[in-house]
DNA sequence: TGTACATCAGTGAACGCGCGTTCACTGATGTAC
DNA sequence: TGTACATCAGTGAACGCGCGTTCACTGATGTAC
């Protein structure tokens, strides 16, 4: 049965939305089509509608979390408090695109990666603004920062110790934030 | 056709050997029971008598990745300059498992979590060998030097753009060396 | 040491299942008059 | 504005395929005498 125009939109957006948590989630593999679709509210055989294929979806759906990302007011202190923290590590669903999807992205098409990277490159422009110093310095800062705020929660999301799983997280923290002073 | 009992063992290592590279190149999933035995030379029927399932060898091929890591000697100026380089971005198959892995063991059996936990204690002990201070600090460098370079490897293998992530690594290791002195 | 036989590591066909994708169909929407 | 019909978003059954796992079989190994 034909929907309107404005409720197709709205359909496709519900189905960016659910792709984006359960990927984050669960991994692109691990989540089915079906599931994507009936997280939306819909039945799968409509898919191919929205999109041309699964590897279709993945890039987009990383394109679409990435922009909702950036549409947040960024303040760094404010930012690093709520990454590094055990809420953040235990919802990766609703979490940083980045720490859900990286390592996944090796494997998938050439346009995902290259969302990846920019997103990588406006993050990282992002968290430049909260350190102090030349741009280069502040450029360095943000990449180790980046670099380690993205390790440790994924490490401290793999491990089954909650005792050094929330060291990782406040060590971390401690740093970041020390470094932006 | 019955083989040996040290052919035996020596095909179970060859299995090991081969689902460790191939999960770290691959992941998981992507890899089937049928690909690994090929790859250690055999047919997929044998493998029920090596393993009880595939989340078995999962667990079995992680440990066996992380006792040989653990085997050869650890300087840090060296282990710094061979982890954050090129040659190891483009060839996860052979490289570390922290960075190959990571991502899929929070979906993964409680053991493989928690031969993930102890592999990342270890790494952490042999880290804070490479720094000075007390055992605190010590503790505190190699926690987030580990979380950074594990963030930089795993993000430059993901995008596509060669400068940038030639600049994560190179940051990276800039930063973990100055740590060091 | 040599022989007879039980054991069992490895083989390859077969299984049930869930996946991505296709397609004929439905019925509400959008449009032409 | 009202009517007639073409359009097309969404449905659900069906497809071919590769997966993890099972199993009857093979033939070299290991053992008992």
């Amino acid at each position: 049965m034909r929907v309107t125009r404005e409720q197709m939109a709205q359909n496709r957006l519900r189905i960016l939305d659910a792709a984006g948590e359960l990927f984050r989630e669960k991994g692109f593999d691990a989540v089915s089509v079906a599931e994507v679709m009936n997280a939306a509210g819909l039945t799968h055989g409509g898919f191919y509608g929205h999109f041309s294929s699964k590897d279709d979806l993945v890039a987009k759906a990383l394109d679409h979390v990435f922009k909702v990302d950036s549409t947040v007011p960024f303040d760094l202190p404010d930012y690093v408090e709520r990454y590094l923290s055990p809420l953040h590590r235990d919802n990766p669903g609703k979490g940083c695109p980045t720490a859900g999807m990286v390592a996944e992205i090796r494997h998938q098409s050439d346009i995902a990666r290259k969302v990846m990277s920019d997103g990588t490159r406006a993050q990282i422009d992002r968290l430049s603004g909260g350190f102090s110093g030349d741009s280069a310095e502040r450029r360095r800062l943000a990449i180790i920062s980046w670099a380690a705020m993205v390790g440790a929660m994924m490490i401290a999301r793999a491990i089954d110790d909650p005792k050094l799983s929330e060291e990782l997280l406040t060590e971390t923290k401690a740093w970041v934030e020390d470094a932006a002073l």
